[in-house]
RNA sequence: CGGGCUGUGGCGCAGGGGGAGCGCGCGCCGUUCGGGACGGCGAGGCCGGUGGUUCAAAUCCACUCAGCCCGACCA
């Protein structure tokens, strides 16, 4: 390709808009184009890149035996009513009328479909396992994109489905899709770990995301240092200390103004935030069946010094939707905000935290403005619907697994791996016949991976102050010859046009920079656009006997003859592709 | 959906009741040519939109739309 010819252009400077790393780069390198919030289009140079990750895709999946299929982005909407999903996934969802005025969808991913046709097309256990996957555009209406490519409404999904008889089955496919994961990001350049994870609208038994960790991710890990734990923070456990244990004293109650917080409390009493129990009013949206939900008043109970885990909670209480209770609703159920405890009050859900419901003798409110009690006891003083862990790991808490130090840090997710059983082959009846002629639900598993994230992911991992380095393996082009112009002969050009058809003749992808622009404007370019290796074709190189080589982000730089320019450019092509290679690893399964 | 910020040529920005401007980029001509060269000529904007105030609005007011950032949410 020659750059005089390539549509679209780089830009010397970034839109304001554009705050990510990422996103300037891209936008600057003349790679995307934003349309609107969360919606792209990909330019060529992009388009290129795209295309090398798909290719990725689609090799790693053929190595654990995918079969591709295509399902439409635009899917009526009964199959999704069966699920179940048309009715508890809200405004995220785009919904329509055809001109039939069908109900129709978007596709925000792809389990309705496959289950759809998975149900007219396996019939048997001789059918089963089967591994499909696709590459298609997904919608969903974000309440917030951001950061460029990181997070935008309108995407490319690689999603893959499992189809087994057995859990064992179903294991062997899910543990094949982590290790080509790991794969599949690796050979793109980026680094990724993959950590225990909430099954959010998916449902599921299990799930693992694969994060990658930046700091402008919106995702949080909790992570140890020590023995390599790592969970999505959402999920996070830890080790508990001990709970202080008494003998239980008599309930009292002791004015304490101006206390409506766990800190102005403990410093009042003048005791640990550790001897308090903290109340937080929740209301959750929970689904009694397909056509109702309902609104449930929450009360969690943590120990003063811990912070609510909103999706632990959600969880235990199965809430669809989970809110903070406002203040009208609080005094409507006959707590005080600020004052507030389960004791005494009817008709709420109280769900406390495992240490809180141990912890013997702690503060909580009275329920009255300006007062607490002392010696509050769960199971004497309130009764507990629920005793759980609904506590956010923090950085400082102790590690689960070895009980050292826990440290949090940013990421974003770019793969995620479900165990999704038999929640949606049982809703849309997705069987088979086992060998005895019974009827069974298919146990499955879904696995995707976003396409324009993970490219985005990678130039946040690979740049300098000049522009991106792409790793070879997904970079638009292997080469870019920049031609200098030469005042005194043709000597350059011609070197350079005769190069730069010997390489298309080889098969090698070369950019050709033949543009009448001066040398700074072309090599501030080429790192702009940053394709890994560089051949400058000029007076200069041309003296010293041939052109010179130089890869990108490397300071250093040869001069190569002329007539051995494409063997050592397909040399370094192989060199780079085998440090890749050499970088990948099987990778432990961790549960 | 809450809080904040911003909308003026392709990009970056200034101006802030009476002329629509600057830098970069873009077109043509000439010079230049190893890290974003220079001169000359030129094209390009109903100042996000609507309504109002005023003799007069890019500028003041109201409403509205869009984008970005933080939060809620989310892959």
């Amino acid at each position: 390709m020659r750059f005089s010819q390539i549509f679209g252009h780089t830009l010397k400077e970034a839109p304001s808009d554009a705050q990510a790393i990422s996103h300037q780069y891209l936008i600057r390198g003349g790679y995307i184009h934003q349309v609107a919030a969360g919606l792209f289009s990909y330019l060529p140079l992009a388009r290129r890149v795209l295309n090398k990750i798909e290719g990725i895709l689609h090799e790693e999946m053929a190595a654990i035996g995918g079969q591709e299929v295509t399902m439409p982005v635009v899917l009526p909407a009964d199959m999704w009513q069966e699920s179940g999903r048309w009715y508890t996934i809200g405004s995220e969802m785009t919904k329509f009328h055809d001109r039939k005025d069908h109900d129709m969808v978007l596709a925000m991913t792809h389990e309705e479909a496959l289950c759809n046709l998975a149900s007219k097309y396996i019939r048997s256990h001789k059918e089963l396992p089967q591994l499909v996957y696709h590459i298609q555009t997904k919608w969903r209406d974000d309440a917030r994109p951001r950061a460029g490519l990181i997070r935008v409404r309108e995407f490319k999904m690689k999603d893959s489905y499992s189809l087994d008889t057995s859990w064992e089955g179903l294991d062997k496919q899910y543990r094949a899709h982590y290790q080509s994961y790991f794969n599949i990001f690796n050979r793109c350049g980026l680094d990724v770990l993959a950590v225990k994870s909430d099954t959010g609208m998916m449902g599921g038994k299990i799930a693992h995301e694969f994060m990658y960790l930046t700091p402008i991710g919106e995702d949080t890990i909790i992570y140890c240092d020590n023995c390599g734990y790592h969970s999505n923070r959402q999920v996070a456990d830890f080790k508990k200390p001990e709970a202080v244990k008494e003998d239980l004293k008599e309930l009292e109650k002791v004015e304490t103004p101006n206390s409506k917080t766990i800190e102005e409390l403990a410093d009042f009493l003048e005791i640990p935030e550790s001897r308090t129990a903290k109340a937080v009013f929740m209301v959750a949206t929970v689904q009694e069946d397909n056509e109702t939900e309902v609104e449930k008043f929450i009360i969690a109970i943590l120990r003063g010094d811990m912070n609510l885990n909103e999706t632990k909670l959600a969880n235990a209480v199965k809430a669809k939707d989970l809110r903070p209770a406002h203040e009208d609703e609080i005094k409507a159920a006959g707590a005080v905000p600020g004052y507030g405890s389960p004791v005494g009050i009817k008709g709420a859900i109280v769900v406390v935290d495992d240490l809180a419901a141990e912890s013997t003798n702690l503060v909580g409110g009275a329920n009255e403005d300006g007062y607490h009690l002392l010696n509050v006891n769960c199971g004497r003083d309130f009764k507990a619907d629920l005793v759980i862990d609904i506590t956010a790991a923090e950085t400082g808490h102790r590690c689960i697994e070895c009980g050292h130090v826990l440290e949090a840090e940013k990421a974003v997710e770019v793969g995620n791996i479900f165990k999704l059983g038999t929640r949606y082959s049982e809703a849309m009846n997705v069987t088979y016949q086992d060998k005895n002629g019974k009827v069974q639900p298919v146990i499955m598993g879904s696995y995707g991976i976003g396409v324009g994230r993970l490219l985005s992911c990678v130039v946040e991992q690979h740049h300098d102050d000049y522009g991106i380095k792409w790793p070879i393996s997904i970079a638009p082009f292997e080469v870019e010859i920049v031609l200098l112009h030469d005042k005194k002969g043709t000597e350059a050009q011609d070197v350079a046009e005769t190069l730069y058809e010997e390489f298309k003749a080889a098969g090698v992808e070369v950019l050709f920079d033949d543009r009448k622009e001066s040398p700074g404007f072309k090599f501030n370019d080429a790192d702009l656009v940053g394709i890994p290796l560089r051949l400058t074709v000029g007076r200069r190189a041309l003296d010293k006997g041939g052109v010179e080589f130089k890869l990108r982000g490397s300071k250093d730089n040869e001069i190569v003859p002329v007539d051995k320019a494409v063997e050592k450019i397909k040399a370094e092509i192989e060199r780079l592709h085998k440090e890749i290679r050499d970088s990948l690893q099987t990778v432990e399964y961790k549960d």
